[in-house]
DNA sequence: CCTATTCTTTCCAGTAACTGGAAGGTCAAG
DNA sequence: CTTGACCTTCCAGTTACTGGAAAGAATAGG
């Protein structure tokens, strides 16, 4: 498979492809004669894996970590839990600060009369 | 005022208050004769709204049309409100996404018995 | 066989919004 | 006069890609 195929098949940009293998986060692929990289449907595999765990917001170094035990037959689930908890919280942290964020905004937006006049609610909150 | 004493009045970073100007954020200020950087209440008050601004998740772009607006007497409130009313739906929209991962991952927590054996419905859901 | 198109390669640069650090000048206190 | 805090500029690094240029390789059509 070149790297368009190999692509496609993991859901990925072919640029992010080779951008996962520069940094180590996948093994270098082989290459054919003319220097083309060849994957096989395990380095797919492991392309949408990493597609699936960035797609959860996962770092790239959680990713490599989760690719350490994805491929480590004698992991402990403890420590997978661990790390997706880990990530759990940070999307709860995340849905806190949103919220109040949306609360504040949303409050000025429905106080500020949106017409033709220049005071504004939301402007007078800004300064 | 010297660049700290402004900073911490604005409740900014010295790098980011010097950044600002650097991008051209703010007007870049006037200097001693031994090349500090002086600020007077105004430019303050200026950096204290965009740190506000920003706070609520403006990109630096739309600082600068607010800042436009809040420099401009003459505005329409209705101009506020538009960008207002379009940072609050991008945040809406984030909550949205925020929360299918959270029930998805969450799902996925709670199904990994997290313990020393192997298998792991994480793992499974990514491979 | 020639050509046009598509695919591939490498390398360099840019994105957003800072942040860290080095090297060196300035200022106020003791 | 020295120490330490503060200031300057400039360069590089962060995250995770993305875009583009220049050039070689493969393939389909005529």
């Amino acid at each position: 498979m070149n790297i368009s195929a190999a692509a496609e098949a993991a859901g990925l940009p072919v640029k992010t492809v080779r951008y996962y293998a520069d940094i180590g986060l996948v093994d270098a692929p082989s290459r054919s004669e003319a220097g083309y990289r060849t994957y096989d449907n395990a380095a797919v595999a492991k392309l949408s894996f990493i597609r699936r765990a960035r797609h959860f917001g996962f770092s790239i170094e959680e990713c490599r970590e989760l690719l350490g035990l994805y491929e480590d037959k004698t992991r402990s689930s403890a420590d997978v839990k661990a790390i997706a908890s880990h990530r759990l919280e940070e999307i709860r942290e995340k849905q806190r600060e949103l919220q109040l964020l949306h609360d504040e905004l949303s409050r000025l937006v429905t106080a500020c009369h949106g017409d033709n006049r220049p005071d504004c609610p939301i402007i007078d909150a800004l300064g």
